[in-house]
DNA sequence: AATGAATGAGGATTCATTCAT
DNA sequence: AATGAATGAATCCTCATTCAT
């Protein structure tokens, strides 16, 4: 096989394992077993079982923070022509799907962060920084068109915001037996924010 | 020492390793040297590592609702005398401190239940459930009053707000070195809540 | 078996093991089996087989020093009542008991200062300079009373004598097949030290 | 590039390699990256390391003796019209040289003697038996002709001559950092043992 | 003539756990 | 009640070597 693609193979595969058993359980023969090749094959791709770690979750951060981009950015405001409701409604669909979609590395992201690794967490702090960032960015525009109630603080808001989404999305996705329409959920979620958020009549 | 004075030192001790470093991380010996016994003498005490790291999540589990249950039961609603203002704050800062003191074993838990540890994520999720339990039931005793605007779940509510308020607290105490004004911090925190959830004028 | 007698048995064991091998080719799993332990067993001991080694050849080292002082202080010079044949005699007499009985720890420490290990090669040169000054301190004593003729610099001449001293023994000690009368080559070598060194009639 | 040059190339590399790394810590990885090539090239030209580094002790050690050999054969005894003096200065100047130039191949060559094996230390044996022999073989016409002092055994006097300037050379070449005018070393050198051979007056 | 992908054997090290004292 | 000596299984990593292209 192509290095390219055996290395991507290796990023691909490890992903799955990590999630699965943690970084620590997951030994490098699980890896090689999984990806289907030997265990010396392994360092010929990186160079220690952390040096994949850390380049698994460099390259999830890079891709994270490009896929949230366009979206954050994707004009929204000043609305064009949808109302409030749809908009809300569209990104927190959007957070949700991401969240099902990457659950695996939100999970190790989380998990190495709580753990202090201190280059993990600092990528992971990155990250949230630039979503809570943009999601800012958004409410104090719409504060600004009145779309929303004004508060002090646009940034702690974010965070504020972020968090609860999280949190309702983690309780549904962090065991995998639980199933849930993440779609009526994103609705019911953006709904109650929406209601929260909502200037004074 | 006498047994059960030794027994709970080991348990004290361990949080900190444990919090510190991990479970898969701390060694028996870390243990053992932390409390300053002999190798041996630890299974004397628990059968193995992973007996004392159920028993100890049991505990402060135990604890944890304990303490947590009086004061979400302590009367409140339908407010005696105080504003809703005084309440949310009241409560808001009790949750930060909660958090500052129980620093470790939140951690602890919160990362065996991303691990998903069987037993350690069902904990996890039962203590998680019971908070958000209780704030639900005091949210629809607020809504019943009309305290605060009417939200179709109340369940989906406290599960957010709780997000919101454990992602402000996470964000400051995850590393040790940002030290915040924690009291400041729920005011704030609690303000915003109560600007999200006051009822329309 | 007690600790200090491991620790002991096997710095004992494992000199003669990395002679035999060298330190490369010398595994944990070699000097266990050589001392009769598990491979667990050598880091209750030692940190890791370099730890090991540093720790063999400064206790060497320190030995070595110890028992070389008070043979090249023993009184000597000026002459008591010996004759200078007598004491050159006695002294090379001494050195090639010396190289015999630690014939495998002057291996390994020239191997690895020829390797450059940094730590070890220092040490080496710190034994050898030692060396050197002591029988450069003789030298110079002899001289001044005309025992032996004058040299201009009796650090460089030690340097050559132990030098010549050391080749000759390196001949012969260097594989352990050819078996040689000690006690003959050190009369051999002292008398030609002796004629070479004499003063002119 | 053509199969002698390539050939020629790894064996002029890896000399560098091995007397940086050692035999065993350098790995044909360390060979090829060094020479240029990928890993599998090596293998086209020799079997093995092992095989390579025999070949190279072989090349090395021919070149060693052929260079020797017509500078010890050089006639020079019983003396034309040079001096004793000039003689010997002339030798241990060469000698010296010669230990500056190719101190990399005597570096591995000890070592591996040192290591005992057994194909290495035979070569090494070899090399050092031809030196002593040559030099043993000048002395005795050196002695017949009355140049010197006359001593019992030439070879023991050759072995410790060449003993004593090896080791000279050693203390100062072991460590590159120790830059040394080998010119004016030399001459110090030779004027010590010259005074030490002199025929009493 | 060249190579890079693949590998398994081997070596250092960690660690939970046992057991005799 | 205490312990420390002992261990083997497990894990990370290296490296000489093979082989298809």
């Amino acid at each position: 096989m192509p290095a390219d693609e055996r290395r991507q193979s290796l990023l691909d595969v490890s992903v799955r394992v990590f999630a699965q058993r943690g970084y620590e359980r997951t030994s490098v023969a699980h890896i090689c077993k999984a990806a289907g090749i030997g265990r010396g094959t392994f360092y010929e791709y990186f160079g220690s079982k952390h040096d994949l770690f850390r380049e698994l979750l460099g390259e999830h951060a890079r891709r994270l923070l490009e896929r949230m981009e366009p979206f954050y950015r994707k004009g929204v405001l000043p609305l064009a022509g949808g109302s409030v409701q749809d908009l809300v409604a569209a990104r927190f669909h959007e957070i949700f799907a991401h969240f099902r979609e990457h659950r695996d590395i939100y999970n190790i992201f989380l998990r190495e962060a709580l753990a202090k690794n201190a280059a993990t967490g600092d990528l992971f702090r990155l990250i949230q920084n630039q979503q809570i960032a943009v999601v800012a960015d958004e409410l104090r525009q719409a504060m600004a068109i009145g779309v929303i109630r004004k508060f002090p603080d646009a940034t702690q808001l974010a965070t504020f915001l972020l968090g609860g989404v999280m949190h309702v999305a983690f309780k549904y996705l962090i065991d995998e037996s639980a199933e849930v329409d993440l779609d009526a959920l994103a609705a019911d979620v953006a709904a109650m924010a929406l209601a929260a958020l909502a200037p004074a009549r």
